[in-house]
RNA sequence: GCCCAUGUAGUCCAACGGUAGAGACAGAGGACUUAAAAUCCUUCCAGUACCAGUUCGAAUCUGGUCAUGGGCACCA
């Protein structure tokens, strides 16, 4: 009997499946306080204009968990947005003719059409774009607040400069030296600056990181490095030129105050006052300081064994000893950091060392060690009059009482966080709402004349500013003095943009920049997003700046809760070999092979280069693009082969044939649903046990599946999945008709949250009324997923000897008779005596014997 | 150089300190088919990178080595 069952066809159902969901607003979060609630938040991308496998990966990820938590009666938030200002957009512009805004929203309307073919549950209405007035706007009323707090000012400083962007970055975008979007050296440059006060927060920020216990390890490692915490001793030298004293002292931190007596130089940074004294008439001192700044990080980094001195004529006095000690500039010390002036113990500290080495500085050892110098361990201290015989901590200990007890140092914290420089010199941006009036100098935008609107009648060439070339745009009036004024032209960081996005969705229509009652719903006093998931390379930049945010905010009354991300999920990244022909274009996976060992295009059957698996990328060819799949396979696969091959946290190798066993896998499922649709129960005769085994079997997939899910432990739930469907393919004609359609129904309502449309689809054929995502998620009953009977391991001296079978509720003393019993033991324990016997209920007996 | 993670069948991955194999990919054989694809059935394959230790018992814990990946790197 033939009666043409329809396929498995996702390019029907998944559309149909999208269009209820999002028709009906399923999805939509509303805040109520009957509910509990759930916060999964993904974080949210940059409108390239292209999908790629690493975004298809994280809001899988969180898809999973949003649905789950539905079904378990969560009021689910879970929404998304664009990171839709910055760089990219100027360059297209640049290249292409085609203004940054429309660039942008062209390419969120093609991304949202393409995710939207994933199934995610998001709300959509909670979507914000940063670059829209209605979500830059509070965000410049939040400033405001901010600048209120008193946790805003300018300052002309040293900042990056990036040659190709034209723009300056925040010392955390320079990466190895270079910008680290356009990769070229940075120079340093100095400007008045926009800066936020972070470092005000700097303690709290490094205490609460152990308020994160479902943060990964690493992440808070990374920022405590990066907040970078030291204790020492801050003190001054007298400073003498020829016999003559300086009015100024200087000032040089130490985190090795024990060493003090060991200091036989001291160094300055080329932006020091005493490298510009020394500068001010001497001409090699000043082409000396102009190498140092031309050079850049980037220089040094990649040659960082040269380290260069210059010798000043100034000498500073030792404060215990009186001692000249000539003063150096030198390129490695940092101006940013502590004093941007040290002393130098090259007996004890490397770069010292190197340096003494170089310049041929007497090197005076001060801590007992037969190990070469320099040496940087603990032990007793010598040639140190106050403290001989002391180590490291009790000489520190002294010579700070001794410094305080005397005027001239005192112990103090340095941090290696520096505030937060949030100026750029670009139009593609948030504007900064404030005015420069000559006779009032800088004055905040009113809040009633926000949203301060970018113009749209920009030129963007790639030099200089557009704002501040535009003809008309910075002109203004002096809200004080209503005299003539100009704008400030730079715009913001857009990190600042992602710094409290999480909390904008849940008030996007609001005509305050929050909305207070929304906010201690979903992100009450203790408690945040619940479940936040991304990339690690967010671990410092974007995690520690939105934490700062939200202290700010909570200081400002606008927000309760002190921690925006309650839990952290870091996903691997998505990875793929690649291939290179002989004339060095990339081929696709799908276009190479294989054969005797060797690797061929399969076209011609040339020999191609494979490399190994790095991150996806379009240029590399080495992975295809995502709608691509979605059209050959559906979402539904492309979703199941992201959760089953890798757990979460590893990177995931791309890998074709994978894909093609997650679809085999779901046209499985859907030919048994399917069946068990048009049979009606048209019975088999079961015996009671095996009906007794499925049932434990559908109980204890429960029971897996639900503490899986709990752990992002995806790829082993898939697993469980597949068992089951295993087990109820294998039932057919053998269990009971009901329980197979029962256990089906159960593995359908398991596999939602990863393949939405297909189990609902089957769902439906099933007779089901009620959409799968309105319904519960299912229990297990303790009862029938325990197993009746044990095989029970017998080890013999630690190893397994025999097995035995045994009820599960077998006693202890039952249990090691059978273990003396079994057979296979026996050749093992004949004339031994048995020293200790470990029984573990459930899984084994150890029997340990004498040796002889 | 420092810190962290990872290392299990040909491959991707499982395994509260307790039977190394749940699941999948690939391979082999078979069934179905005129044939192929698809589907279904059967099946081969490692002893957990290496060395030592703790333990009745180690893939799992500890120490060391190696490899891969990532982060930090003149922070005084």
């Amino acid at each position: 009997m033939n009666t043409a069952s329809p396929k498995y066809t996702p390019a029907q159902i998944e559309p149909k499946w999208q269009n209820s969901w999002f028709a009906t607003n399923v999805f939509r979060a509303e805040a109520d306080p009957s509910k509990p609630k759930y916060y999964v938040l993904e974080m949210l991308p940059y409108p390239s204009g292209q999908l790629h496998m690493g975004h298809v990966r994280n809001y899988t990820l969180g898809d999973v968990l949003a649905r789950y938590k539905r079904a378990q009666g969560f009021n689910v938030m879970h929404p998304m947005g664009w990171d839709a200002f910055g760089l990219p957009a100027e360059n297209a512009a640049i290249k292409r003719k085609v203004h940054p805004k429309e660039w942008t929203l062209n390419n969120i309307a093609e991304m949202k059409r393409t995710m939207q073919q994933f199934g995610w549950s998001y709300d959509w209405s909670k979507e914000v774009a940063s670059c829209l007035p209605e979500y830059y706007g509070p965000q410049q009323a939040l400033f405001l607040s901010l600048y209120e707090k008193g946790l805003v000012y300018r300052k002309e400083t040293f900042v990056n400069w990036d040659p190709i962007d034209q723009t300056v970055l925040a010392n955390e975008q320079v990466v190895d030296g270079k910008g680290w979007r356009s990769g070229a050296p940075v120079e340093r440059r100095s400007m008045p600056q926009w800066m936020l006060k972070i470092t005000q927060y700097t303690d709290e920020l490094l205490a609460d990181l152990d308020k994160l216990p479902n943060w990964p390890e690493r992440v808070r490692t990374m920022q405590a490095n990066w907040i970078g915490k030291s204790r020492g001793l801050q003190f001054s030298f007298t400073v003498q030129k020829g016999t003559a004293t300086l009015p100024d002292k200087l000032e040089v931190f130490t985190t090795r105050p024990d060493t003090l007596y060991g200091a036989t130089f001291c160094a300055v940074a080329p932006e020091h006052p005493l490298a510009t004294a020394a500068a001010s008439d001497d001409p090699q001192a000043r082409s000396f300081i102009a190498e140092a700044s031309t050079l850049g990080t980037a220089q040094e980094t990649i040659d960082k064994a040269e380290k260069k001195g210059y010798k000043t004529p100034f000498v500073a006095l030792h404060p215990l000893t009186g001692q000249p000690l000539p003063i150096y500039i030198a390129n490695f010390v940092l101006s940013t950091y502590g004093t941007g002036a040290l002393m130098a113990v090259p007996a004890h500290d490397e770069r010292d060392h190197e340096f003494a080495t170089k310049y041929t500085l007497p090197i005076v050892p001060v801590i007992q060690s037969e190990q070469p110098l320099p040496y940087t361990g603990d032990g007793a201290h010598i040639n140190s009059p106050l403290f001989n015989g002391q180590n490291i901590a009790e000489a520190s200990a002294t010579v700070i009482a001794k410094a305080e007890s005397e005027g001239w140092g005192k112990g103090v914290t340095q941090y290696r966080l520096r505030d937060w420089g949030i100026s750029r010199q670009r139009y593609w941006g948030c504007p900064i709402p404030f005015i420069h009036c000559e006779k009032c100098g800088v004055v905040p935008v009113p809040r009633e004349s926000l949203p301060l609107v970018l113009p749209d009648d920009v030129d963007i060439t790639g030099t200089g500013n557009p704002l501040d070339t535009h003809p008309t745009w910075k002109h203004t009036t002096c809200p004080t003095c209503n005299g003539a004024a100009v704008r400030e032209t730079d715009t913001m960081d857009t990190f600042m943009d992602s710094s409290w996005y999480y909390m904008r969705y849940l008030c996007p229509q609001s005509a305050q920049p929050l909305d207070k009652s929304a906010l201690d719903y979903w992100m009450p006093a203790g408690g945040g997003v619940d479940q936040y998931i991304g990339g690690i390379e967010h671990a410092v930049l974007h995690l520690l700046y939105s934490r700062f945010f939200t202290k700010a905010l909570r200081d400002s009354g606008i927000v309760s809760c002190t921690e925006p991300f309650s839990a952290l999920l870091c996903q691997g990244m998505v990875i793929g070999n690649s291939y290179q022909k002989a004339d060095g274009t990339y081929l696709y996976p799908s276009q190479v092979e294989q054969r005797d060992g060797t690797w061929i295009e399969k076209a011609t059957g040339e020999a191609i280069t494979v490399h190994p698996a790095e991150k996806i990328s379009k240029s590399k060819n080495n992975g295809d693009a995502p709608d691509a799949l979605v059209a050959k396979y559906g979402a539904d696969t492309l979703r199941l082969y992201m959760l089953f091959t890798a757990p979460p946290e590893r990177d995931l190798e791309w890998s074709e044939t994978a894909i093609e066993g997650a679809w085999r896998f779901l046209n499985r499922v859907w030919n048994l649903a399917e069946k068990a649709a048009t049979l009606h129960g048209e019975g088999t005769e079961a015996t009671e046990a095996t009906d007794r085994a499925l049932n434990r079997k559908i109980h204890q997939t429960i029971r897996k599946v639900t503490s899986d899910i709990e752990r992002f432990q995806y790829n082993t739930m898939v697993a469980a999945c597949m068992e089951l469907t295993n087990a109820l393919q294998a039932a057919e004609g053998q269990a009971s008709a009901r329980l197979v359609r029962e256990g089906i129904e159960t593995l359908l309502r398991l596999l939602n949250p990863a393949v939405p449309h297909i189990t609902e689809e089957l769902w439906h054929m099933l007779g089901h009324t009620t959409p799968l995502h309105a319904s519960s998620w299912p229990t297990y009953n303790p009862d029938a997923a325990r197993d009746d009977e044990i095989t029970l391991i017998v080890q013999v001296d630690g190893k397994l000897r025999a097995r035995v079978v045994l009820p599960a509720d077998v006693s202890e003393a039952d249990a090691l008779a059978a273990a003396h019993a079994a057979e296979d033991a026996q050749p093992w324990l004949q004339g031994k005596t048995i020293a200790k016997q470990v029984y573990v209920p459930g899984r084994l007996v150890n029997i340990a014997t004498v040796s002889v």
